[in-house]
DNA sequence: GTCCAGGGTCCCA
DNA sequence: TGGGACCCTGGA
């Protein structure tokens, strides 16, 4: 167990980038004076991760390696920022969201937290997953204090191979009501190998969309939250009810995201924390 | 207590 | 192309 620093929090800003809505198993936990504390589980890694005085370090078993990977500190995201600030109203959303980073979650869970995620909102979906995870996610072995909210062993994300065994019936205590055949069905997907995650990778956005898009239960939505979120397709831009919104009343009616370029999946987070923050803090109204 | 919307998808007219 | 059904929950 060790503690490292891995970046400054102008470049990683911690409380940004998990609530933007990527991630749905790191937790706030509770503040002591002067600094952002989170714990939560990537991989097979528990951790704390806390921002104080400028910097962000993490308190974990794995490499420093691994951290730099997941939080995407080798990409550079500045041409794309500059790129996004010639742009009214998203230049705007470029100053509130610096910092977030575009997580590299493992494909499976990225892909099984937004099959969960529709038609749902996130305090529900982090509850789900959270009971996912401990009703069938290995145990993790950790001498992490874990804490608060953060409290008990942590545990892995549960593996295709035993979701794949499952029946909906299993799933009834996540309380995930219609989307628990599509956990199974995409599980048996990925245990048949019809559906190769770390092959869709390396393919063409488009490709993986529509691979995804074939398993029930998975639409234009959900298939590009996990195109964006799992495989690191940066171009991919979902598009659901808060976009929806921000597009219509801040763009042109002919606006077409794919003219934000390679990074587009990173303008959607911009644009998707700026819409959810200034309605929590009721900057904005909703219509 | 009731009502409604929540990072959708699918099916059927 | 549009509307309803699908599960369930937190907040108004």
């Amino acid at each position: 167990m060790k503690t490292t620093v891995i970046a400054d929090s102008k470049t990683l800003d911690i409380e940004k980038t998990f609530e933007c809505g990527q991630c749905f198993r790191w937790n706030r936990v509770p503040p002591s004076t002067g600094e952002t504390v989170y714990c939560g589980v990537a991989g097979r890694y528990p951790a704390i991760v806390r921002e104080a005085e400028g910097r962000v370090e993490i308190t974990s078993d794995s490499p420093e390696s691994f951290w730099h990977e997941f939080f995407d500190l080798e990409l550079d995201y500045s041409a794309a920022d500059a790129l996004f600030s010639r742009i009214p109203w998203l230049d705007g959303c470029v100053e509130y969201g610096k910092g977030i980073r575009i997580l590299r979650q493992d494909p499976w869970e990225a892909l099984c937290s937004f099959i969960i995620s529709q038609c749902n909102n996130i305090a529900r979906i982090k509850g789900i997953v959270e009971r996912f995870c401990l009703l069938y996610g290995e145990p993790l072995d950790s001498e992490l204090p874990m804490k608060d909210d953060c409290a008990g062993p942590a545990h892995a994300f549960p593996a295709p191979e035993i979701v794949a065994g499952l029946e909906p019936a299993d799933l009834e205590p996540l309380r995930a009501g219609y989307r628990a055949p599509y956990l199974i069905a995409a599980a048996r997907s990925v245990c048949s190998g019809e559906l190769d995650l770390e092959v869709l990778k390396k393919t063409s956005a488009e490709e993986a969309r529509s691979a995804l898009k074939m398993l029930p239960g998975i639409g234009d939505k959900v298939a590009n939250c996990a195109v964006l979120f799992g495989l690191h397709h940066m171009e991919a831009f979902p598009v659901d009810v808060w976009i929806r919104r921000a597009l219509e009343e801040h763009f042109p009616p002919d606006f077409d995201p794919s003219s934000l370029g390679e990074m587009a999946g990173l303008a959607q987070q911009y644009m998707f924390y700026r819409e959810r923050e200034e309605t929590r803090t009721g900057k904005k109204e909703i219509k």
